[in-house]
DNA sequence: TTGCTCCTCACGTCACGTGAGGTGGC
DNA sequence: TTGCTCCTCACGTCACGTGAGGTGGC
């Protein structure tokens, strides 16, 4: 067979079935009379062979290894094609990600391109100061999509640095996609990425980023559900109540909870409510000293009078420091009462 | 600045700064009385801006295009790239799957590899003649990966191909990996899938596989259970027999159901339940003369005479076509009477 | 004078595509 | 004789690395 029929049949083009020759790969084991190559099934065999090598990622030289070399066997090669080709797809991965942030950002001149990579390079330098240098940039370019600030809150370890990307992030308005980003980051099962994820969406004020708190109220790990209760509280969602005093009770930032606790008590619907359950711990928490202080410091917070008859109750504790808390706590209220209705 | 210490400092190679200068994509505003270049800060952030739209994969040529075609918008551009990109990471998505099934094989030597290979193209063809050619091929093959196999059959639309592939799997013994692959099919909200994956599992012997179908028995879709039932069922999981019952009066392959139930109904202590099943059924279904049919023949496969009472009761049925098979069953039954029981 | 840096020119890489200029076989 | 196929030789691609041979500045 002449090689044109060769090139046409196998796909590979004439100017490569010369080159696998002059290479050595593939030999036509005849000529005609007019120096024509001519190929018999068996090299037409041997074409596949080195076509199905390559399209594993050998190169030519590899392949000729292949067949002169008996030492060369494949296990070690096979490897190391795995592991470049692992590497290059991580690679390509990151370019496309680069990419589609660029995309999202809709430069409107190759300037805005480059502004936007250099954001990108800092925000993922292995530099703490850059990415903090990076993070605060953003301020200054108006087209930073969100999404790859989102994607920087939920990797960030550095404080500081989350600091400024959630500020960023806040500034940036956390739009669908970012919030959707940080709603992924709430559905892992790391802590530390949902404390990262809570944190930022503490800070965004949207509808959407209230849902997702709301929803992280029940989380089994207080890092996460104390932040979002002290956020979505502080927005008057009344779900955060239950957790707001279980903070009290645990000592998860537990003053800032009573101060939400007492802002709901304004309502008076609620004050009930929010008295009685703090009673309730007190009755429960006989025995623990600092449960029953910060329970205590909880009821002060209280609006107007409401807690004045507990806390002169409280007087009387077995609990000497209890006692006097609540001694000084009450004497205080007592002032209150000539004092206009809390604000 | 010179050449050397901008190298150092940004990476650049001082050759790739030269070839930079030669393009005109970074020129040295200066340079020194003995013909050195000279780079100002400007010229240093040039540099950069080159470096950051390389880092996105524009060749110089386009780099260069920035510069001096200011109708050259970004827009297209980062589109192309984000398109070719995707088809660049499809393709090495390919590759690292090919040679890690290639890896999996284990190859001795490379004629192996050329195999394997050969036959992943044959599984991957267009068309379906090939992958027929390549499926049967694969009893040829020591080597196959199952992980391949089980892949192809969950994704194998023709059926012939399909059945070849089912057999290939069987015969290469479906361990673990392969099994595990038809359970995530199994898992999956598409039918197709699904039925794909229950009907390898039929012919797969192991435990796993029978566990797997066992979950498959509650199915939503009569196309996943009917099946699964007649496996089970035939490796004597009792645990079937629900659904058999669901078949007969259904009509899906109610007559391989009928006797399976039979063969259940060997066992004393099945053969009541199912009796007063398949008379339960006959009761509800009064109006429905295919039912009516269906549950009668079933009552044929039951052992020995157990049936008989019931089928002479069915000759007076209203429906004339019931009445009549059952007298026919009732008289071969009549004469089973006499023979030794039924194996 | 001795290293060091810089200069220009040019070849090699790798898997090809695309001629140019010439020839064999129906 | 006219197309068509085949031949060899050789250049171009693209982003570089690596010399060779020479020179400037401390």
């Amino acid at each position: 067979m002449l090689i044109g029929e060769v090139a046409r049949r196998s796909g590979v083009s004439a100017r490569m079935l010369r080159h696998y020759d002059s290479l050595g790969l593939v030999r036509p084991t005849g000529r005609t009379v007019g120096g024509y190559r001519e190929y018999t099934p068996e090299d037409i065999r041997q074409i596949f062979y080195v076509e199905g090598l390559r399209s594993l990622g050998l190169s030519l030289r590899q392949i000729a290894r292949t067949l002169d070399d008996p030492g060369f066997t494949p296990s070690a090669l096979v490897g190391d094609l795995i592991r470049t080709t692992e590497e290059r797809l991580n690679r390509e991965r990151e370019l496309l990600e680069r990419l589609r942030a660029v995309d999202a950002a809709e430069p409107a001149g190759w300037q805005d391109v480059a502004g936007v990579v250099s954001l990108l390079h800092g925000l993922g330098s292995q530099s703490a100061a850059r990415r903090q240098q990076a993070a605060l940039a953003t301020a200054e370019h108006a087209s930073v999509p969100t999404e790859l600030l989102a994607r920087a809150v939920l990797t960030e370890s550095d404080p500081s640095v989350a600091g400024a990307l959630r500020w960023a992030l806040a500034r940036a308005g956390g739009d669908g996609v970012g919030v959707a980003i940080l709603a992924s980051g709430m559905a892992s099962d790391e802590v530390d990425l949902r404390r990262r994820a809570v944190l930022a969406l503490a800070e965004l004020p949207s509808e959407e980023a209230t849902a997702i708190l709301t929803d992280a109220l029940g989380d089994a790990d207080p890092a996460i559900r104390a932040p979002a209760a002290l956020a979505v509280g502080a927005r008057g969602v009344t779900r955060a109540i239950p957790t707001l005093l279980g903070m009290v009770v645990e000592g998860h930032n537990d003053v800032e909870a009573a101060e939400l606790l007492g802002a709901f008590a304004q309502d008076a619907s609620w004050a009930g409510r929010i008295m009685t359950a703090l009673t309730n711990e007190l009755a429960v928490h006989t025995a623990n000293s600092a449960v029953r202080i910060r329970l205590t410091q909880a009821l002060a917070e209280m609006p107007g009078t409401i807690a004045l008859a507990t806390l002169r109750q409280l007087t009387h504790d077995d609990d000497r420091r209890v006692a006097v808390l609540a001694s000084t706590l009450a004497t205080l209220l007592d002032d209150r009462r000539d004092d206009p209705p809390f604000e």
